[in-house]
DNA sequence: CTCAGACTTCGACGAGCATCGAACCATGGA
DNA sequence: TCCATGGTTCGATGCTCGTCGAAGTCTGAG
């Protein structure tokens, strides 16, 4: 038994959200990991509260505030979460925008 | 006797202050005003004060803001101040998010 | 059925931001 | 020199956000 969280639909994608959720370093390094690269992309908590330096909680809030902005789609199934970039939705309302956003090289050091 | 107002220069331009200036639904209505078009661009507090339905001081305030984030330049001429995006310094930088970001049509009701 | 592990939610705290009214300042004209 | 005008700065206010620790919840294994 697999369901999906709750998540904006397609038409529905705003601007201002989406640059909200970007704005933060830290969710936009999530991003670009599961933005480029089709390998799966690993969600779990504990690799990036070592890979940003915060803890679980905010972990958890940084991948609340992607979704409900539309920018990502989390299914659950299990314990297993599945989390993945929105790209054609975002990409047909918003064109270029992740690439523009994303594309740069960055400092991970929120 | 003319001046520019302080600015970032252009290989200091940062991502994240950039996408903190556009995320302003009016911010991002002031930019695509001087966006696009080369028409001469309306700076002046009380257009903007209609136009936004906001008072001067927050006026002025988002203009320091976008100035600030580089996006903008500003120079004063005695009474006249010029206004104008900084096309090239941030395409330079960021590629594409400009025209990602102001392109889409948006209500102005920020 | 119970337990351990991992993520989420709750409550709180501190920082930052948009906004406003009031006071300030600089410019150009009378 | 003095004044009117338009934008800026100051101080305050209410809201939002990132962050954390503690408590809650759900899943799969024993």
């Amino acid at each position: 038994m697999t369901r999906t969280l709750p998540e904006p639909a397609a038409e529905d994608l705003d601007m201002t959200a989406i640059l909200g959720a970007l704005v933060d370093p830290a969710r936009r390094a999530i991003m670009r990991a599961m933005y480029r690269g089709p390998e799966p992309f690993d969600c779990s908590a504990s690799t990036w509260c070592e890979t940003l330096g915060i803890t679980a909680p905010t972990v958890s809030h940084h991948f609340r505030t992607l979704r409900e902005a539309g920018l990502t789609r989390t299914v659950v199934e299990g314990r297993t979460r599945t989390v993945a970039a929105r790209r054609e939705d975002v990409e047909r309302r918003f064109p270029g925008l992740l690439q523009a956003v994303l594309g740069p090289e960055e400092d991970v050091s929120g």
